[in-house]
DNA sequence: ATGGGAAATGAAAGCGCTTGCATTGCTTCG
DNA sequence: CGAAGCAATGCAAGCGCTTTCATTTCCCAT
């Protein structure tokens, strides 16, 4: 055990301490089966006995691979990016690859940067949520033969990039037709800002689409678009109440904004759902943890983590620029803000 | 704009394109003040002209440096990281640092794992999670002389690496404070493992010193140590609260315990305040979502993740292990969940 | 034994950048 | 007007690894 001395050993001095080339202790430690058993014993102890760490930038550098994978993310902020991003750099690490992380804060102009940034840094592959991007980042990607994965979203054959993701807008739909069936026809939604966010675009389109499915208009429909934030769930739900005819059902495009209404409701007086419904999209813990808990739209954020990470490093390693997209199911979990109708009308 | 072609043009190709050597490039781009403007105008207009982007590999290779920090945090999941390294992640980014993410799940046999591999990767510095770490570990950061800053944690001058964060005993002796002012005299508590987490283990020293001021010994006192969750945190009440006799307020380790106790509480029909208090830690934003709204304590996460980075950056650019640590102050937030002890002693 | 062919290994040329040192070209001053 | 001094630039040697190609070794069929 001489590890952990002045200078860290480097795959020549392996090479001296095992008596080999170094040649052959880097087929050692990459490609082990092109060693013979003898010599990888001799040179594996020796790598022990020096405590010997590869330096990846050289590795990268020899190799121009870095086994780096990086993540461009609004933020990590929201619980709902969080948990997939959790598990998708679990799944990385069991792959032999790290994460290099960088986010926009809700900013397009930055993304474009960032994905600047990792890529100079020599991501091998990169994550990027959403299909909303440039052609000129499009360009980019391809013309450096950047594999790259988009997720939470899904590619139904239009766009650029393979997706791993759900239908933002069928589940949508999906949600719509139980608040239907529940008799309510003047329909809320609170969404987050659709200008370049293809997610919440399509969610409110599954919502229109159904309404118009049974004959109703716009009229029927009232849609707020806002910030990310509790806060701003709240302000939006008032809004929406304080209109003359008010909605029956408050949809919102994502869990946040739905606590957030749900808040309002309870320090507006209103009983949900006796006086007005509300429901959320995503599923996040915190849905079950108000009262009345929330219905949602559960979606499989840790699956969709681990099976981006593989699909990704696939990609990698076999230097695909595309590949089938993905497509995870989600499920309306029924819980207690949705009801029927007042009936009020 | 010939950029995005082919093959990324590299350092040489800037230099042929504007007449200068590479090292005249180079200069121009880590040391603009090295290089007469007229030529600096030149490679900076052929730079523009062939897109060109350095290659991060070769650049740490040759100097050194790969202007990347690394985070070994415990999860992402739990809200109270993902706060601070987000704002540690933007404020690294606006100091033109990339960060390397590496979680543990809470094992502490994988930080060593990790901390080796962000190292091996080329990590300028580490930010780490608490000071509860091996002898081994500590010795290979000073033998690779990286450089190291812990979180979340306050260093008192015992410990071996320079920290950012608050003092978690006193913060929770003060909170006791607050506690036995209202009467109560039977104090349960929820915490998370302390076997390998400092933070946790002082936040439970802080209640017992603060019991012991009063002439309160281990009989007032009744500690259950649970996993990370809603769910544990629930159960851990139930199991409290189910003794003989059953504790008058419940402090708990962080605020997702606390809230997972006043979830069971409402399901067991027990009333928060009134039958039972219950207190948190973090102030992460379900404490103000749930009903009544939790008493807590707040921390700065935000701000702890914007000082850590510029602290960090600094040890890194100053070549320098340690550095003073600092100290945030956390403060008592007096929600709903805190009220006088019932007094059915 | 022995020649042939496959498998294992070694030598050495980079990967794209930084940087110590040598060189060039100015300015400045005796 | 020439030498000294200094700023700007160029030269070239690495940084630590991978990988091609050539060489050696080994095994087996003959």
């Amino acid at each position: 055990m001489t590890g952990d001395t002045r200078r860290p050993s480097k795959l020549a001095d392996v090479a001296r301490l095992s008596g080999v080339s170094t040649a052959t202790v880097s087929r050692c430690l990459n490609t082990p089966d092109r060693v013979v058993p003898a010599t990888r014993e001799k040179v594996l102890k020796a790598v022990a006995e020096l405590g010997y760490a590869p330096n990846f930038s050289a590795r990268a550098l020899a190799a121009r691979q870095t086994f780096t994978i990086g993540a461009v993310i609004p933020t990590m902020e929201n619980a709902i990016f969080a948990r997939g991003i959790q598990a998708f750099q679990e799944e990385l690490g069991r792959l032999g690859y790290t994460l290099l992380i960088a986010s926009t804060s809700y900013q397009e102009s930055l993304e474009e940067e960032q994905i600047r940034n990792l890529a100079a840094r020599g991501s091998d592959g990169l994550l990027l949520i959403g299909h909303h991007r440039s052609n000129r980042v499009l360009d980019f990607l391809q013309g450096r033969e950047i594999p790259a994965l988009v997720a939470w979203a899904h590619n139904d054959g239009t766009a650029a990039l393979p997706a791993i993701g759900f239908d933002n807008a069928g589940a949508m739909a999906e949600l719509t037709r139980e608040v239907l069936a529940r008799g309510h026809r003047r329909i809320g939604v609170i969404s987050a800002q659709t200008a370049a966010n293809d997610r919440a675009r399509l969610r409110v389109a599954g919502i229109r689409a159904t309404l118009a499915d049974v004959g109703l208009g716009s009229a029927a429909l009232s849609v707020i678009e806002t910030q990310y934030g509790f806060d701003a769930g709240g302000a939006a739900f008032s809004a929406l109440m304080s209109q003359e005819a008010s909605p029956t059902a408050v949809m919102c495009g994502n869990d946040v904004l739905a606590v957030g209404a749900l808040r309002a409701a309870r320090e507006l007086g209103i009983s949900v759902p006796n006086d007005v419904s509300i429901t959320g999209f995503d599923d996040i813990e915190i849905a079950t943890l108000v009262d009345p808990p929330l219905t949602t739209i559960h979606v499989p954020h840790g699956a969709m983590g681990h099976r981006a990470a593989q699909m990704l490093v696939q990609m990698v390693t076999e230097k695909r620029l595309n590949m089938p997209s993905v497509e995870l199911s989600t499920t309306i979990v029924l819980r207690a803000t949705l009801g029927p109708s007042p009936g009020n009308d």
